[in-house]
DNA sequence: ATACTGATTCGACTTTTGGCTAATGGTATC
DNA sequence: GATACCATTAGCCAAAAGTCGAATCAGTAT
């Protein structure tokens, strides 16, 4: 009956086909699993609150509301005691280095054959970082400005990172506002701490931080 | 005594001494070429008025002023008769895909050999579009989006384009005045033209469009 | 010579942003 | 129960952002 007796997963990934094989291959490596999904960031936020003993958590590196690093970010933060892997198309090593330098318990490339993905989740349910192979983790190191900048962004608390998030679409703080049923008022409130947060001075400069925590290229940056 | 006689080249590039190596090569290639440098984006803008009749330019993709494409969508419209080689320390084959999409006319990675640059220059001399080898041009496709920010920024005015560059750095339009010299009534101006231009409705999604144009990892944009 | 186009400049005006204070209620934690 | 933190809202204010119309200037076509 109590949940606890079986195994939780949450499977965050906007892609139904992907999350289905993944869950179907969760299902062969532990046949009781309770699984969880979410396909956007605002349902990743009720699955996560709604399954706080949860065992595992698969999040995409692209979802609809975040996108590179920043959710994984603030997972570390807000959960830490739900170990995140990251399932990504992408399967450059700088990014999984980052990946894993970013707090991930290990990352499973989409292209990765059905295989190779159920053994992956078998080594992290022993608590193993699994990694593709032939994977240098000194391949893209986190330079100290995304290391503030994850640090920072993972001390905001939930609305206050959905409000970032949304900032990062370009919206108007009326429109955020809208969107989410409060009032204007209140999304001024959270932009200031946000703004505080981050240690910056204009929604602008934000936006741009959190642009650094995005799946780019490495050492382009002078 | 007429500069046409002879070979005029720009070579822009924030690094000393790879702009003195770049240098060096090209008069191995053309004894007596003459070479104007460039170190930032406005020092770019003075050299490319200064010299309408240059022969070349080697551009680096990260400058002081600029980042990623956004120099050369610009330099294709402005200045269409002067080709462009991308220099940089980038080698992904799907950057250097999406830079000759941009119209550049060949790519040198800043790991080549000597031999190899100059066997580059010789060839872009020809009039050939140099690449490294084994450099598959399917690798990185333009999507829609790209490719019309970069006809929507080859549209903007010189003076438009830098103070695009500025917003993506995060200032304010103050700052942007005093450093431009103009009031700041001036800079909102190019402000609203640029947005208007950029087909957006204000400059946290202008910046965010000029991201796009940076070497990030191409497909991952949904 | 005239007219037209486009870039640059700027002031006046409206809207949006962002900081500050203060108040309310909820929810943990101690 | 007290304390702390979070979310919510209002109201006020100063600063910044953005729009419009207008003047100037250069180049270009007629």
């Amino acid at each position: 009956m109590t949940e606890s007796d079986s195994s939780n997963f949450i499977v965050a990934d906007d892609h139904p086909l992907f999350r289905e094989a993944l869950i179907h291959a969760i299902h062969n490596c532990v046949p009781g699993a309770v699984i969880h999904e979410a396909d956007s960031l605002a349902s990743l936020y009720e699955v996560v609150e709604a399954n706080p003993d949860a065992d595992l958590l698969f999040l995409d590196l692209h979802m609809p509301g975040v996108s590179g690093f920043s959710a994984l970010a603030y997972m570390r933060n807000n959960h830490e005691s739900l170990p995140t892997v990251i399932v990504s198309a992408v399967d450059d090593p700088a990014v999984i280095s980052r990946a894993i330098q970013h707090g991930a318990s290990g990352f499973i490339p989409k292209s990765s054959p059905i295989r190779k993905i159920e053994a992956a989740i078998n080594a992290i349910l022993q608590g193993e970082v699994w990694l593709p192979e032939n994977i240098d983790l000194g391949a893209g190191g986190l330079d100290n400005e995304e290391a503030r900048i994850a640090a920072a962004m993972s001390a905001l608390t939930p609305h206050q990172f959905r409000v970032l998030m949304m900032l990062g679409e370009g919206l108007l703080n009326k429109q955020i506002a809208y969107q989410l049923g409060v009032s204007e008022a209140t999304i001024k409130a959270h932009v200031t701490a946000i703004l505080r947060k981050m240690q910056v001075t204009n929604r602008t400069q934000a936006v741009l931080a959190v642009q650094r925590l995005n799946t780019r290229e490495p050492g382009l940056v002078e």
